[in-house]
DNA sequence: GGAATGATTGCGTATTGCGCAAAAAATGGC
DNA sequence: GCCATTTTTTGCGCAATACGCAATCATTCC
């Protein structure tokens, strides 16, 4: 019976979960009464059910006895995994330096030996680099791949360099392993990389990596301009971002 | 036997919290395998609880059929009514506002006829207005609580009337049921409202109101002064403070 | 102070969750 | 591409667990 093959089979998970539901549709804390008469339970069930929620902390009650919804949902919420976050986190921040520096800032994850460019936002102005959201780019040729393959580690870079054979886009690209060894650790030491005209003539970027809560690699950020306009003060605007970006995201430096 | 009292009695929810929780440990989906190892349980027994909580959206599959945590946590997360979060996320405010104004700026909820003075935060000036944290006042005689009032609609205000009989507090205190209607009433118009030495005399302030996430009023937040001292254009600050909290607690006007 | 209402607990029951084993599906090595 | 191995999924029988009634306890209201 496909149809039912992902419905619920454990009837008391999703009596929690009515309850939990329950519970959220008021903004003040309720009483066992009210919460058994919205979801049908008897009270002594609703009872129960809410006490085995309670010492796992998806609830708890307050001075009066009522209930609200405790905070581990809040904390297990925090902890999704899904790239909706991270776009919705990075947004607000891509936005403001998209204003700030007037130039493409975008957000991209590693996929195997590439990057996907997964988010982007570009300027009011007629002039601008600008990525197509879902292509992809080899890590070589881009300044957050660079990192990326910097924190994998030298051993990882010679891996990607034999199973790519490092193929040149421009006359900048970095074709051979010491080339390219040298900078990723180079971008790794300074918290930023650069590519300069690599991926394409005329183009020049300023990425850096973004962290999640448990310290691994989440995207990259870029800001992307006409070769010409590229500031180096950018740097510190782009590593601050990413910074902020990452802690909202949960990661913590010193751990 | 009080010491298990609270403990939990409903098996099969602990071991939901446990696989959620074992999920929450890693940074990407995780295979069933490691959550049946992780969690000492059966592989079936796993496989059947996570499709439960699949199905009420607390766990998700990825494209591969591995698992992470679900969008509902997100959303019951978002929705913790508990004064600690609302306390937390004022206090920033409460705190700029403070030292723009370099008045005092209180934070209170309704209860039935009454504000309850939640919060406040205090300028480090001699002569300043000090509101007793926990102490109440009839919703007539203060700026928040006209709003309140003037939300709740006409009825409720002449309920309100029949109740308490609206003391007179000062001179200045609005004693008749037409002349709170028409100030409540003007007071939701303009989005703000005035206390013109209602509660006390020499004491003037400005308030607004907080929403919640469900669109429903969270808190009061005011700047109370020396009425000699208040000043007209602190109502701005007041309004975008009283905008920002309510963003930053869920809340969407245009819901 | 007592009646009414809400919350909590004991107890017996049967329904449900469980885990073994088998089947199906997926993965990896050659 | 095939086969062995591993992982995931499902059927089934069982007994342990969740459930709900009723009694008890606690709280609220008149």
């Amino acid at each position: 019976m496909m149809d039912t093959k992902t419905e619920s089979r454990i009837q008391v998970i999703d009596r929690a979960a009515m309850l939990m539901e329950a519970i959220s549709r008021y903004s003040k804390p309720v009483k066992l009464k009210t919460l058994s008469a919205d979801t049908g339970l008897a009270p002594s069930t609703a009872y129960r059910i809410l006490h085995s929620l309670i010492s796992n902390r998806f609830v708890e009650r307050d001075s009066k006895g009522d209930y609200r919804l405790g905070q581990r949902l809040l904390q297990l919420g925090n902890r999704l995994h899904t790239d909706i976050d991270l776009r919705a986190v990075s947004l607000p921040y891509m936005e403001a330096l998209c204003k700030q520096l007037g130039e493409t800032i975008n957000l991209t994850i590693r996929e195997g030996d590439v990057v996907i460019y997964f988010e982007k936002v570009t300027p009011n102005r007629m002039m601008h680099v600008n990525q197509i959201v879902g292509s992809r780019a080899p890590l070589h040729v881009t300044a957050v791949g660079k990192l990326m393959l910097g924190l994998a580690g030298e051993e990882a870079i010679q891996a990607y360099a034999s199973r790519t054979n490092l193929p040149a886009y421009t006359r900048n690209t970095l074709s051979s392993l010491p080339e390219l060894e040298e900078a990723c650790m180079e971008s790794m030491r300074q918290g930023y990389a650069l590519d300069n005209e690599e991926a394409e003539i005329g183009v020049g970027c300023i990425g850096v990596l973004i962290y999640d809560r448990s310290g691994n690699v989440s995207a990259g950020l870029s800001v992307s301009a006409p070769i010409e306009r590229r500031k180096d003060e950018w740097i510190a605007e782009l590593k601050r971002a990413g910074e902020d970006i990452s802690r909202q995201l949960g990661y913590r430096p010193d751990r």
